[in-house]
DNA sequence: ATAGTTTACTTGTATATACAAACAAACTCC
DNA sequence: GGAGTTTGTTTGTATATACAAGTAAACTAT
């Protein structure tokens, strides 16, 4: 069945997450080449591109909650893709010789879910839906 | 930190995420009066609304997998808020008589839940925000 | 009629996520 | 400089979700 065509597509609710599944989903696909979830995949690229970042500031960007991302970054760590120094009481995570190889694979991946997501719903398209989506976002605050 | 300052926030991925967490805790607020999640408290309007509907009925309507709905339903029978009969191969899911008396604050709850996304966001924005996103989940295929 | 297939649902298991609480370091104020 | 507070991170625990595999009923074709 379409989402269109369910009982409840008319609600914020049920539409948002419907939506966020199936994303997930192709999301996943595009990562399975590195065997990377897309959320161990985004926080992975953003310690590649800022050594050192702190769970915090990866929290931030990455808008979920703390704990999450010390559970993201365990699971990394454990990969041997990160490594994690604590100083006082603030962590910082370096991306390990292995993560920085793995960049050109890791910017495949991406680029790969760009390009999906383009094709299937248009450039503009999917653009604009992501700005009104940010923009929605802001206004909740919760 | 707002979604639209996040690095991430031109990605359609994050961006959906983000915005469906942000709506899953509105929901729930809006929920709290009856101690449902949004999705307990929508699969049981929908048994309210079609009582005997089946698993895969709910599934399709909900857009989520049967395995799941199959959890929800359980949580639902612990409460004493559904019953289910099985006829061969089918099963039918029933309100309780205890789960009719709730009909209206339920609905109350689901009112409360639009009412204050659409002071939020504004009537019109949301609603073409959320007739965008139907549309858009229908184009990926997963 | 019976073997094979499809359908409907449930179970086992795994995952991402979050909240609340714990903890430790850093800061503030008297 | 010591008490109380705030901040950054981690743990304990709980939840919604899904996939894969299992089970059982219904259908189909020979």
């Amino acid at each position: 069945m379409k989402t269109s065509e369910s009982k409840y597509c008319k609600c914020l609710y049920f539409t948002t997450n419907a939506l966020a599944r199936k994303v997930e989903k192709l999301a996943l696909e595009s990562w399975k080449p590195v065997d990377l979830s897309p959320s161990h995949a985004y926080l992975l690229l953003m310690v590649l591109e800022e050594p050192g970042t702190q769970p915090s500031c990866i929290a931030n960007h990455l808008q979920l909650s703390p704990s999450t991302v010390t559970r993201l970054i365990e699971k990394l760590e454990e990969r041997k893709l990160v490594i994690r120094t604590t100083e006082g009481k603030q962590t910082n995570v370096y991306p390990s010789a292995a993560a920085k190889e793995m960049l050109p694979i890791l910017k495949k991946c991406l680029n790969h879910f760009f390009n999906n997501y383009s094709t299937i719903l248009g450039k503009e398209e999917s653009d604009k839906l992501i700005t009104n989506m940010s923009l929605v976002a802001d206004k909740i605050s919760v």
